[in-house]
DNA sequence: ATCCATGATAGCTTTTGTCTATGCACTGTA
DNA sequence: TACAGTGCATAGACAAAAGCTATCATGGAT
């Protein structure tokens, strides 16, 4: 019997329903259907009727409320015991891994000012910041901002993505390069982009389908094929380099915000700890300003 | 923060010392020490100051022991609101794997008659029963019983090892049967036998160094390849099956005594557990007799 | 009769929990 | 001052747990 087990126990009993117990906890129904029928092993009694409609309590079931709650109250009471004094939070901040090395060194920075804080870094990427969110499993994300979840989003800045080449290239000078000028380009991929579609349907569409000379997930190696004339990529501005010139692909005019997205539910930072991201949030808005 | 993380605190708490809490709670001492760094790294603040010839409580350590007590109590107060009403126990059963299939197979439906008691058994190798049971992995063992552990020990009967032929071998009317004779019969291995050093260390000494048609794992197999005349073997005399002729091996007067050990720590079966055990241990003496 | 809602199951991956073996740091003794 | 002993930490391996996605089964509602 564990803190777990009897904390999706009360959820089905407060929500009377196995799935809506798994959107309460943030986990998937199986994970709730798996630890109940675990529980219900370990007391070696079923501790609900499963009706197809509703689910409702046993005897045994009713009997282990109580007790249950206790527990998880204590569980809470202990919890509150040891913030009183030491008072750090956790906050932990999902990060695309397209933000330039740089820009999120300086958020560090600016975190590590804050007392009581204590910066947990999860590196996904940006497509799985939102998932990350949903279930809980970070505080706050920083990332390229979809046009969907604006909700609790706080847009940060906007920046073009600009095709990249080494300062040498002919094309460097250019105020601005048409697609077609680079048929014979070889072209490096960043595989962590999330404009990766964009950027290659834009090519094709234009005829040009370059050789690539490199795939790789690394922002800092690629800026480095670049440097040493590899090939040519297309990157955010904020991930120049020196030694690359950035400069504006004609016709292509995508854009992303960057921004920081707060994690929804009421399960994460309690309300002290909701205090205290406020304070990261502000701690990041003024890192990028300065 | 967990319960067997909580647990483990309050072991040290109590032992003083990770050593002896891990003797207590019968994990190793690296268990004690990793769950006390995940507790810390949990709470983001160390619980306990290791000056080396003691460990003390920190002062958010002193804070959480209060809070970890209630928990525990809370969770034990859990668990016997359950037990209240429902009274079924779980008997760990270990079992060796040199025992007969029958003799097994009886034990279980005598143990089935008992009201509130569910078995579970756990199969292991006669040598590796004493360790599940120190761990308390186990509430009882069913085995051969070494010369050492006579301690909390109930033997139950005592049988020879003799040479398993199949019924129409030359042999198998005779009333014994020297090793000597057999130089030229295939042999089989039965590879859970506790007894086999012995055995073949018996065959070597006399010269005989048999060929080994097979070795296995299933005494079932063991038994059927002996009947179907592929090769002799030595078993236990329970170990008998029908068309299996057992006869004395001259100079080889090994006998094994089968019984029960009893888990010896407080932490398995509480006081009702501990009546069911010796419920079940009179049940699966009376099986035996019967 | 079909569809929808709800829980169970299967298969898989990641994380946790545990072990053994070994390292390191301090203590007390020769 | 060296050296054995004691006690916690670390490494590496492995098994079990806990999670997810995808799919199935079932029974009421349309």
């Amino acid at each position: 019997m564990d803190r777990l087990l009897l904390r999706y126990f009360l959820a089905v009993v407060d929500t009377g329903s196995f799935s809506r117990a798994a959107d309460l906890t943030r986990v998937s129904q199986p994970t709730v259907s798996s630890a109940i029928a675990r529980l219900e092993r370990d007391v070696g009694t079923p501790l609900f009727v499963r009706s197809n409609r509703r689910v409702e309590l046993t005897e045994a079931g009713a009997r282990l409320v109580q007790p249950a709650r206790r527990i998880e109250a204590a569980f809470v009471e202990a919890q509150a015991a040891l913030a009183e004094t030491h008072a750090i939070t956790t906050i932990r901040l999902g990060l695309a891994s397209t933000l330039a090395a740089d820009f999120v060194e300086a958020i560090v920075v600016a975190c590590r000012a804050l007392p009581g804080v204590r910066l947990e870094l999860i590196e996904r990427r940006a497509g799985e910041l939102a998932a990350l969110l949903d279930r809980g499993r970070v505080d706050l994300a920083l990332g390229p901002l979809g046009a969907s979840d604006t909700r609790r989003a706080i847009a940060l800045f906007e920046e073009p993505y600009l095709l990249a080449l080494w300062d040498s290239h002919p094309l460097a000078q250019a105020e601005t390069i048409a697609a077609e000028t680079l048929v014979d380009e070889p072209m490096l991929v960043r595989r962590q982009c999330e404009a990766l579609p964009l950027v290659s349907q834009f090519f094709t569409a234009r005829g040009v389908r370059p050789f690539m000379a490199a795939r790789s997930i690394s922002e800092e190696r690629v800026a480095g094929y670049v440097r040493a004339g590899l090939g040519l990529t297309v990157m955010p501005r904020s991930l120049g380099a020196p030694g690359v010139a950035l400069r504006p692909l004609a016709g292509f005019g995508l854009t992303r915000t960057v921004g920081l997205v707060l994690e929804p539910g009421e399960h994460g930072p309690g309300k002290h700890g909701r205090a205290v991201r406020s304070g990261v949030v502000d701690a990041i808005r003024s890192a990028i300003s300065g």
